[in-house]
DNA sequence: CGTTAGCACTCGTCAGTGTTGAGTGCTAAC
DNA sequence: GTTAGCACTCAACACTGACGAGTGCTAACG
């Protein structure tokens, strides 16, 4: 059997509506519909036609049919009309980001506020990785007596810090002079050549060999590891609004989830480019998340590095919005960001 | 009517298993109890006295008793016996602690952790304010043609930093001989200082004035503004584990307190030096929290700056134990941070 | 031959009802 | 002063029947 039109125009009937109601949709609801010229009979067969290819489900006899995984991905793929958003809310959404854009961090978590606030789901955006950014300064400051912060400055204005040890003996004036020779010799490298332009130094400066060991150390852990703070989470109370998650279990399972960087940021893992990804239920292979859906769209810094945003919510997710929503977001952080490139 | 020794010992007894088991509890149920060498019907004598005196509720007749605030309050001024951690624990979290230490942020993050682990509710630690800190360095970083990062690492090793614009032509040897100048003259300065010292700086710089006059502007409000990141929540989701919070819209009303960081730091407002403060439901000001006990705590940072930690849970709280933990942590913070020193 | 009206059937929801058991307050006896 | 006994209260639970939303099937209609 095949989808006809008809078919088409029911199932993308019933899906709207089990996306604003959450309640199972019965054929007189799609037969009173403007657009839909067929009676609850007629209804009623293609109905039990899309049942049994799988589109649609049924809780119980005598109750309505409910969209199936499959309805949607075939929704998200074909039957989506894409909306632009209305020239009020890009303009808001431009305001909230700009307003906060001193600092790169900043700009992130706000744009996780503004993302969860427009689409009433779980927002997520990660930080662009380091390794895909250059370095830009670096720095030195004594904190205590055989310890210094060191600070890593990239491209984007993402600062990264950590505590290393130095040797005794060295007092500020040294480790600025050390700082200024480290930025010198790794300035604009990425990172495959951080190594090589250690080596060099290490073979120029012996004396301070250790202290520059520990230091390449902390740069390319720092470099490649991706740490928590990476990800910035917001509106996740939002979920509990939806009957899906009135169960308390629910609800709890999901915020675990949340609190656990490491799953997110398997469940955003890569997407190329400026598209946009979505995973309905069971797609994403997280089983916590299994009925839960996840779009996502990346964003630029600068011209290589790129970070990911993206909305959590209940499969019968208003496709439609967050579509735009995260599209339009991704362009506006891109913008922003890359105003201090 | 007073309350002589055996009414504090049943109140004691009727607390204890209120904490635990949630339910309104009755007079077999603490005859049973050992140390209590009473019958039930004695028990309901005194019963019913408590509850004239207010400690006492009773949700409705025929069903037992459950504490009051006024009693909670009672429990932890005199009846609570303080209990130490048992060293194993002790041993754990201390070793989490230091694990993580390469950075102020990465500790706090990770007490949160521990801290909701331990006590299986609510943590929220609070970083020390940073205009309690004293300034260590400042570093000038170029990152576009007239924008600049600047750094201000602060003797606890917390790092903050700020984009500032700077005036055309300046190269970023200028920035650094600038960062240089700025950091000599304010250096182990406190806040009040700050201000004097730029002054002085304003009349001998005269060239670089506008660039001065922001940095100023820039650190004054970092000092003094408390930003969004400085307060860190564990174990959001744990509270959702306790029937209190089985009613969808109190967990949801919950979460969204904690994701308004400014109520959050209402709430945690100062308690003076090492002490535990306690506040029992409406005794916080915040009325979505009305039903929740907070206890806080704080850790030192050297002599004088200080933060908070503290635990958000049901009024019917494990109070001893919630002490211990707040109280051995605030000091295992203190020890970890101060090392920075 | 596609569409629709009619009808019997299913099943979740809801209100009403009786039973059970935990717990109380009171009284009288120890 | 303490306790046993008893009548009473009330939430929780299971059961019931009425109701209604919805389905599938069949027969009639244009």
């Amino acid at each position: 059997m095949q989808l006809d039109d008809r078919k088409y125009l029911i199932l993308q009937a019933i899906i709207d509506d089990y996306i604003t109601t959450a309640m199972p949709v019965g054929s007189r609801t799609i037969s009173r519909k403007s657009g839909v010229g067929y009676s609850p009979a007629t209804i009623r067969n293609e109905m039990s036609d899309l049942e049994e290819l799988g589109y649609l489900a049924q809780p119980h006899t005598s109750a309505g049919r409910i969209p199936s995984n499959k309805a949607y991905r075939l929704y998200v793929d074909h039957l989506i009309k894409t909306v632009k958003l209305n020239p009020d809310e890009r303009e808001r959404i431009h305001e909230h980001l700009v307003d906060k854009s001193r600092r790169v961090e900043g700009v992130i978590r706000s744009a996780a506020d503004v993302l969860s606030d427009a689409t009433k789901y779980t927002s997520v955006i990660v930080a662009p990785k380091l390794g895909t950014l250059r370095i830009k300064h670096v720095q030195l400051v004594p904190v205590a007596e055989k310890t210094a912060l060191m600070i890593i400055v990239t491209n984007a204005g993402i600062v990264k810090d950590a505590m290393i040890r130095v040797p005794e003996g060295l007092d500020a004036d040294d480790l600025y002079s050390i700082s200024r020779v480290l930025t010198q010799n790794l300035a604009d490298k990425p990172l495959e050549a951080v190594r090589q332009a250690f080596a060099e130094m290490l073979r120029d400066a012996a004396d301070h060999r250790r202290l520059l060991g520990e230091a390449l150390q902390v740069i390319e852990q720092k470099l490649e590891s991706e740490d928590q703070s990476d990800i910035i989470i917001g509106g996740s109370a939002n979920l509990l609004g939806y009957p899906e998650y009135s169960d308390v279990n629910k609800a709890r399972s999901f915020l675990a989830v949340l609190e656990s960087k490491d799953t997110i940021r398997k469940v955003l893992s890569r997407n190329g480019g400026m598209e946009i990804t979505i995973r309905i239920g069971p797609e994403n292979q997280v089983p916590a998340l299994n009925d839960c859906s996840i779009v996502t769209a990346s964003y630029r810094v600068g011209d290589h590095s790129n970070g990911t945003l993206g909305i959590i919510g209940p499969t019968r997710m208003n496709y439609n919005r967050v579509i735009s929503v995260l599209d339009f977001m991704g362009r506006a952080l891109s913008d922003v960001l890359s105003e201090y490139k």
